[in-house]
DNA sequence: TCCAATCCTATTCATTCGATTAGATATTGA
DNA sequence: TCAATATCTAATCGAATGAATAGGATTGGA
């Protein structure tokens, strides 16, 4: 009678690219909840499920690490823009550019580290600062503020400066998904909640550019173009 | 001949109070820029110009000069909207809710730690935001929601719902001056300067009550009162 | 089959963190 | 005047940090 014993199941390496991506995740999360400081190398590693060294071994350094997941985050934004933009044809300016805040807006949803990020790092005298507006966020300035001029000259929307309107537009889209664990103490409601994004993406557009039919048309073709079911948004008033 | 050496000039003990209140200053201004775990005591200490250990005589911890700094800042929050209310007389509900949303973004703009302590607190399992929520941001977000559901149902305001429109307005108001350090270098403008703050109230209000020639004259009006002179806000678009 | 490159871990380093201790100096009150 | 108290500093603690080192384990090519 012979026992066989069971070969030892092969262990299977994970690819190198995947514990990066695992590794770039986790960083993401950790540098926009606990800003760069206040995020350890350690607990970076933990939550990948890799040890500390290993990060210095796929990344030079902490600051390098930092830029990886920063870079990363930016491209998946303006993938994303792009790709909404160039699923669109025949269809006018003006809605063009409510379909482009509104996806500002559903990516702010899904994304809230970037707006997180670029708040953290928005201190006098910080480097990383520098390098994240000239790098990634001055293009995207450049595009909305060439977008509202022509919004405002063409009196689709009030005649607010564009820097204004940016910043306005930024945070009214933004802060609510930014601060969602507040959001859910404070009003049941949570932020993340497929309706809810929905609901504010409506009210953005709607202050934005004033009640109109067209808005509604144009988010059901939204809605189709991205295959989402998306539920009510009335209810919690 | 006798030399007469000056009796070196009594040195003057500053008082605890004034030490405690410039400690309390540095500590708000690194907590907002570095959040609580990258801001150091050491630093705080340096910039009150004091030594280190001297926090801990003041304060029991770091976490007590945490919440000691948030809380005298939220004091100076509620001290800013009671004045501007109590200084009201015959001023009807509709004016006053406007000079309430422009007393808000002034203070942003004055005080924008507060923004910035709030966002960076605002992450899972942080005991520091419940504590934060519970004490100092619900009983303002209590007041806002029931402001913004009165303004609804009178039809001054968009049909948005309460949270909503408090998440949109604090975003708004807050952003561009939480950002002031990127909104400098991307825009020329800086938003700390009088006439841009103007400028940003304007817009705010405007985009949520719409064109109003009253609301031209509230802002005259909040002018005198606070005896400050107000540049125009034209000229950057 | 064997070697070299790749991917990963255990251990350890110097530095910096928040906090404590002991003691110096100034102020106050009896 | 003189102790008692309040305010502040120098020196130092253990713990945690980012980074480096040495080496184990897997993979792929010759």
């Amino acid at each position: 009678m012979t026992i066989s014993i069971p070969t030892p199941p092969r262990q299977q390496r994970p690819s190198a690219n995947a514990t990066r991506e695992r590794i770039l995740d986790a960083a993401l999360d950790l540098f926009a909840d606990r800003s760069y400081e206040g995020a350890t190398t350690r607990e970076i590693a933990a939550r990948a499920g890799v040890t500390q060294p290993l990060l210095n071994y796929h990344f030079h350094s902490k600051d390098d690490l930092w830029s990886s997941a920063v870079d990363r985050l930016f491209s998946q934004f303006n993938q994303a823009l792009n790709a909404r933009r160039d699923g669109l044809h025949g269809v006018d300016d003006l809605s063009i550019a409510k379909l482009m805040i509104r996806e500002f807006i559903y990516f702010s949803a899904a994304h809230p580290q970037l707006h997180r990020i670029i708040t953290q790092e928005c201190k006098a005298d910080n480097a990383r600062m520098d390098w994240l507006v000239q790098t990634h966020v001055r293009p995207l300035y450049d595009t909305a503020v060439s977008l509202f001029s022509q919004l405002v000259a063409r009196g689709e929307v009030p005649a607010i400066a564009p820097t204004n309107l940016y910043y306005i537009l930024t945070g009214a889209g933004a802060t609510m998904f930014v601060l969602a664990p507040e959001c859910r103490r404070l009003s049941g409601i949570d932020p993340m909640d497929p309706g809810a994004i929905e609901a504010h993406a409506d009210a953005v557009v709607e202050l934005l550019f004033g009640p109109s039919a067209s808005t509604r048309a144009i988010r059901t073709t939204h809605e189709q173009t991205r295959g989402t079911e998306m539920r009510s948004a009335k209810g919690h008033l």
